[in-house]
DNA sequence: GTTAGTAGTAACTTTTAGGTTACTACCTCA
DNA sequence: TGAGGTAGTAACCTAAAAGTTACTACTAAC
């Protein structure tokens, strides 16, 4: 019941478990507070590490190290060394296949913006409420 | 330098850091292991609670329960009893407003079909290495 | 000569998310 | 009459995620 561009759509059973089980493949390369954040921050041009931890506030060093190992080993980020450099200068760059993400990014922030408008506009529309029938 | 349907787009810092901002908001609702696939388990036209349950595999009561507060404080699920039949019946329904999450539900779905296509395709090619240069 | 920047890592602690078990109270079916 | 389904909750516990602090080793600027 529901679909690209808000279309009506009715998912079978057999579709509502195919895409329980994409949308948790999805999660797992993604999920987390962080990744989609260090891919925006990445395709946004922050490649530095001190650089796109300065940008994501919050981020611990630790952290980001982490967070970039995880999405190199999914093929969204490259590391590039710059040896020849002193001190030795290391860039994130993210892939072409991190642009596939873009769909995501793009539903993600939209939705982020609206919600917050709707939020700001009818503040009291939040308010916990059960139907009793 | 990425957008809907893989166009490329430049992001200007202010927009990146807006964006960061509303990916932050959308994440605040929909992050965590079992909100989007909670969602997709009731627009799918599971409304029980031992039906979702039972629907979300590894989920338990103290989770869902727990979840199921969350999406109705924003506005996302509605919960529907029905005191007339004995026992008590509720039904969690996705609102309207939860229509408005067809574009990431299926950007994220899209995404993870693709992705574990790529991985049993070319299983090779996630191989952790830096570029020296 | 001290402060800040380069890219991290190791060790440790805290926080939070999530899991487990047991329980309610009532109903239906075999 | 007890097994299973209805919708949960309370108390407790564990595991994973994230935060904190301190440190390397070198460079450049003030």
């Amino acid at each position: 019941m529901i679909g690209k561009n808000n279309q009506t759509v009715m998912y079978t059973e057999l579709q509502c478990l195919r895409n329980l089980a994409a949308i948790e493949d999805a999660l797992y390369v993604l999920g987390g507070k962080w990744k989609l954040r260090i891919v925006i921050a990445l395709v946004s041009g922050y490649c530095r590490f001190n650089e796109i931890q300065r940008t994501i506030k919050g981020i611990s060093a630790r952290v980001l190290s982490n967070e970039l190992k995880d999405l190199e080993l999914n093929g969204l980020v490259e590391r590039v060394v710059q040896a020849n450099q002193k001190p030795v200068i290391v860039e994130y760059i993210a892939t072409e296949y991190a642009q596939t993400l873009g769909d995501i990014i793009a539903a993600l922030t939209d939705w982020g913006y609206e919600h917050k408008r709707k939020l700001t506009q009818h503040p009291e529309a939040d308010v916990k409420r059960s139907v009793v029938i």
